[in-house]
DNA sequence: GTGAAAGCGCTAACAC
DNA sequence: GTGTTAGCGCTTTCAC
């Protein structure tokens, strides 16, 4: 078996038009019996498969589902490819994946260059460049064009489309309550800057639980982390100024790096400290102690989004189903450091 | 702005022809600078891009390359995709990425749909199931075909193709002589069964360096664990049954379970029992204590794959580069866990 | 300076 | 039962 083969080519090969053997391969009852088995006989033989890019100019469609992400290496993100790709291939769609790496300008120019015919609808989380910059333009468009777009778990209400995400607020909420029915009181909270949509409503949730306990807010007990993979330093000096019992981390990372630097000043956890986290991932369970997270189901807010995207991607041109908002529960997996 | 505007569509505006406003977009001199102006100033102002399925199926290339890999939700292969986006994307590449889940048979139906004109060329890792069925005729096919592939970490010279690896052999070598150096003499190794290319590299890198210092190597210090997430009891059997003074993990994951069994048992890490695992990704950043590991450079490797790819696919079709074999160096990231 | 036509691979309505 | 034709969007050669 060599190069691949075309229509065109065994057309030549039995001196028929290429539409009696692009029927024939359909078993159209058009062509005769005979007709059919030599042709279906010599297609099997040399392996035909029509050309996917032909298909898709012809029937405007790819097959291909673009998915943009700020990063791939996190548990919480590769979780949701791997929902995505897992429902795409089911339904015989490719998944082409793009890296905005927290950057606005990448996110543009990924979603122009998938925009022109390359996919059929995207799923996307936006990244920390564009929750700041505020400007989404880029998604406006390639919806006015026509393409479909599903936000997941970083969004924004400027976009109207469909949107999954999980209960960030509710997911904080009940952890930090957890914390607080443990008797715990001097409860750090580890977020992110306030521009970024999870870390508001994961605020939100840890002051509304404390706030129903009437545990007083402490701002220095509250530490805005810029830098998703650092923060030691900050916390570290909280620890040295402050005397604290519980921590919650709005990311898996945050809360055990809390662990570790308080397991090294001597502090045990979870006997003087108990920490939770956010997002169930690998980290957490080989954390030692292992880590109580709140997890985020990332795999089910992929398939989710696939599903979101394929029905409309299969749904009729001019059917006008309104958007809808899927909020995927999220649980709280309590282990060791509690 | 509404839907996408076609060649067609700017040339009935305008009363021209399909190639007038092709070369006029193209700035040929051959159109009139008054004629190119107006129609540039249009498909400007209508946001005019070419359809890249239509440029596809006439440049028969898509510019899209297709990634297989045995899973995602891992650091090692996360930052492989990382590594293979941020090179593609800067050539003007897209990145199609599918997920063998570790079977052979979704291996193989990956690359036959992705091989009917969707990509122009293959990265792949081979999956377990591959591995040991040690079946590799579709991976031939493609390539018969004339589609490039390259081989990245788990590979198999059955196939004549680009490959880049790292040095599982010497990277295992040094990390187990360096348990020897530091004095540890009964070294546990937990590893991938044989049938796993890069566990059986690794495997015979310990072996070597325990020969080299004269330690008689133990058959029972030696665990195959068929499970890449599992282990834990093997494990905790080991360390009751037998002294053991040092453990080395041909994964991050292996290491670190190792790790946390042995502080549950109250063996102290490092002071009785030194650990060095493979992949250094965050989980070994995490740890407690933080583990010592032979970084594989995912990143890197993912890049330096692309860039064969690419230059292969750019190349004239005619040129009969031979195929190359790069080795990426891997290198023991010291921590706390020795 | 502009346009017609062929071709990339395929499908489908319509002839014969 | 088989073939012709047009068309998906674009490029490019060749005519005018």
């Amino acid at each position: 078996m060599k190069k691949k083969i075309t229509l065109k080519e065994i057309s030549k090969r039995f001196n028929v038009s290429i539409s009696t053997v692009s029927k024939a391969l359909k078993n159209s009852p058009e062509i005769s019996e005979k007709t059919r088995k030599i042709i279906q006989d010599f297609a099997k033989e040399h392996n035909y498969k029509p050309n996917n890019i032909a298909l898709s100019l012809k029937n405007q469609k790819t097959k291909n589902i673009g998915i943009i992400l700020p990063e791939i290496v996190h548990y919480f993100f590769s979780s949701v490819i791997n929902g995505v790709e897992s429902y795409a291939s089911e339904q015989g769609y490719n998944v082409i994946v793009c890296i905005s790496n927290e950057s606005f300008d990448k996110e543009v120019i990924n979603m122009q260059m998938l925009a022109n015919g390359s996919i059929d609808g995207f799923i996307m989380s936006l990244s920390k460049g564009t929750e700041k910059a505020q400007d989404f333009h880029h998604i406006n468009e390639v919806i006015a064009q026509g393409m479909p777009v599903v936000q997941i778990d970083r969004i924004t209400e400027e976009v109207d489309s469909d949107k999954v995400i999980i209960d960030d607020y509710h997911g904080a909420y009940h952890a930090v309550k957890y914390l607080i029915e443990k008797g715990r009181k001097k409860i750090a909270l580890l977020t992110m800057p306030d521009y970024m949509s999870v870390g508001k409503l994961r605020t939100e949730g840890y002051l509304k639980a404390l706030e129903e306990a009437g545990i007083p807010v402490e701002q220095d007990l509250i530490l805005r982390i810029e830098d998703f993979y650092g923060g030691g330093d900050q916390i570290k000096a909280l620890f040295e100024e402050r005397s604290v019992d519980a921590v919650f981390g709005v990311t898996e990372f945050f809360a055990v790096t809390a662990m570790n630097i308080a397991q090294k000043m001597g502090i045990s956890v979870p006997e003087d400290l108990s920490v939770i986290g956010f997002t169930d991932g690998i980290i957490s369970m080989v954390s030692n102690p292992s880590l109580t997270t709140v997890s985020q189901h990332g795999e089910e807010i992929g398939k989710t989004a696939a599903k979101l995207l394929i029905n409309r991607l299969e749904e009729d041109d001019d059917s006008t189903t309104p958007y809808v908002r899927e909020v995927v529960k999220s649980t709280l997996v309590t282990r060791e450091s509690t």
